[in-house]
Order: C-alpha cells, then structure tokens, then sequence
DNA sequence: AAAAACCGTTGACATTTGTCAACGGTTTTT
DNA sequence: AAAAACCGTTGACAAATGTCAACGGTTTTT
C-alpha cells in the first residue's frame, strides 16, 4: 500500500525516485489504520505525525467556546492530514483530527521526514512545490470567502471539489464553507428550482 | 538602506550572514523608488519582482466584476510584496499591487533569488521559516475570518496590528476585513460606547 | 427488536450586514 | 484660490444569514 505514497511524490517531481530511494521511504513510513471516528490528533495534544491517506476520509475541526464545531479541512486518499502549526512550533494543537470513514494512513514523524529529506533531495522539491500550491490554494480560498456569497461559496467548492460532496454529509460542507447547515438547506433547495 | 534587509534576514536564521554573503545580497538587490499610487504589480502582468519594503507602505488588492477593489494584503516596512501565484506559476496576476505611500523597496527577481539561495544556504532557511509563518498565519486568518463576525473580526485587527490601523484608512481596513466602510463606521460607533 | 443518535428539512423570527443616497469636512489636484 | 477627489458618517431600507424548535426518515448502538 505504499504505492499511492510513492506515486504521489513522483508526480510531483522532474526525476524519478530511485529504486533505493523508494525503499528508503517505505522503510521510514509506518502503516496505520484508523476507525471511523478515531482520533489522529486532539486538541490539546502536539502533533507528532504527519499521515498520508491511502484510504479513507478525515476531518479537521476546531470547537468554540460553545462547543460548536468548527471543520478547518476535509480530506480524503492522496491527502496530508496534519497541523503544521503544532508540528513545527511543538505547541498543543487547538485542533481536533478524525476519521470520518476507516481510514488507512501512512504516517511518519517530523524528525524523520526532515532526515529522509536531507538523504532524499526529491522530498525537499516534492515539499517545496506541495507547500506553494498549498499556500496558494490557501490565499485563494481566504478570498473568495471575504467576497462572496455562502450560495457562490458552495457553488464553487460543489463545482471544484464533487467528490467531498458525495463522502461527506452536508453539515459538514456546511461547517467548512463557514455557514450552518440550515442555510445549506435552503441554499440547495433554491438551486435546484 | 540595506540594512533593514540584512537585519531582517538575520533575525530569522540561527547562524549570522558572513560579511561575503552579505555583500552578495546587497549586489543582488535593486533599490526603487515608487510615489504613492504608482504600480508595483498591475493585475494582467507576470510578477516579475519581489520587492522588500525599507520605508513606505502598500496595498494588494483585487478589482471585481462590478469595478469594487478587495484588499489582500497590507504591508508596510519589514514586509515582502508579491505575488506568490503568478511569480512561480509565470500566470498574469489577477492583484494590483501599489503604493499607499511614498515607498522604498529592495527588489529582487525571482530567478536572482534562486541563484542567492544556491550561494547562501542561510536564505533557504529563512525562506522556510518565512513560508511557515506564513502559511500558519494564513490558516488563522481563515479560520477567524470564517467563524466570526464583523465585529469580532475587527477587534482582533486592530489589537493585533494597531500600526495598520494608523497608517491606512478606515475603508481599505474594511474591505481588509471583508465588509463595507459603512459597517466598519458602524461598528466603531458602537466600540465606542 | 428497541432505543438512541444522526441527518436534512422547514417555519417563524431575530440579527447581521449590505445598498443607496446624502452630507460635511478634509486633502489633493488643477 | 477654486475645483475635484477623498473620507468617514448617518439614515432608511433590503438582503443574507443565523437561531431555535420541531419533524420524520435513516443509520447506528444497545
């Protein structure tokens, strides 16, 4: 099952892995299955892995003071599930990460992967270019959140992103665009018409 | 006036540039000049430069179907203005990018700073670091932006960034924030009270 | 098999925020 | 010095979104 992992990296880098690259990489992530529900980090906790969906969907939250949740990120295969804030600041996460369906993850440590990147210059280009088309995802979604209607909200992120839309239940989309699933409701109803 | 720059720079990494190194970057900067209002990036061109700022302050912003500007980003000294998007991916810029005020920046292309960061391994660093607090801050920005309102929004603001609050007006603050000037005077009035 | 939790929907209503128009006091441009 | 542009404010009103409560149909747990 490390196959997704190493594909993922070569599709994002000029020259291929090695073959003693590629086993230098499954040597040094570790395989782990979680139920529907499991925690993979929580709130409080500092995040000491970083995992790579093989198989599965996850959740990322935060919970107010009113103990409303909060989802910061959905993910599903071929995604990272952590918090960089923890993991690089070594600080407790406010963050909460779960499975939302079993899930099968390869995780590897902080300490490890900066090794692996210091044996494996690929990783140090596959981390360059994942963490600007992140930040650059990022920024877009920051922007049009500011402008633009919940009803443009969901229309881009339906229109963008079906395959969420299909795995998760709508309070969640709801949740992650920023509004309550009432108005998901209505907003639905009104498009179909 | 490369100071600012040389500072900056050592105040992120743990090992201080050499008196090479440093020289190395002072060459490999140019100093600009922009008058309030002009250019620095016009929505439609590749990003070509980033640019330090030693002394002035700036704006990004983008320019809606309707004609109706939404600000990005603020800077002022001490910050890097550019285009991340446009600059890596060699795609016009959908942002402006001007002066506020009378500015002075060190500028850079991006292949230059490639070359720097192959000569100076200390930049590499402190473009990761930089990157990181970023791409955290980023997060936080969405996050708080999504789950708050207007009010809230501009509290934490203008705690947290008092010299912005000074050095532009209301409007652009607003639309910083992603609402009207006239809610922002609004919610100012109340403050108040 | 029964009970509980989950999920989406709807109605009634409250709150937040936007829109449009107007004003007076700056500051900038001519 | 006059004209124009800019800026913040306010009122009246409209639109978007949230809140609360209730429901019925699933799915999950017991």
């Amino acid at each position: 099952m490390h196959e997704n992992l190493l594909s993922y990296i070569n599709q994002y880098v000029s020259l291929p892995l090695t073959d003693e690259e590629e086993a230098l990489i499954v040597a040094n992530f570790q395989f782990k299955k979680l139920r529907k529900k499991q925690y993979f980090l929580q709130d409080g906790d500092v995040c000491k892995y970083a995992g790579f969906i093989v198989k599965g969907a996850m959740r990322q939250y935060r919970v107010d003071d009113k103990g409303v949740e909060h989802i910061v990120h959905l993910f599903v295969e071929n995604y990272w599930a952590n918090d960089r804030e923890s993991a690089t600041m070594l600080t407790p996460s406010k963050y909460n990460i779960d499975a939302w369906e079993d899930t099968e993850l390869l995780i590897i440590t902080r300490a490890d992967m900066m090794d692996l990147m210091e044996k494996i210059p690929t990783l140090v280009e596959m981390m360059r270019l994942t963490d600007e088309r992140n930040a650059i995802a990022n920024q877009q979604r920051l922007n049009f959140t500011l402008n633009n209607s919940a009803e443009k909200r969901y229309e881009e992120f339906a229109g963008n992103h079906p395959e969420f839309i299909q795995r998760f239940p709508q309070h969640l989309i709801a949740s992650y665009l920023g509004i309550t699933r009432e108005t998901l409701s209505r907003i639905r109803k009104q498009a179909t018409k």
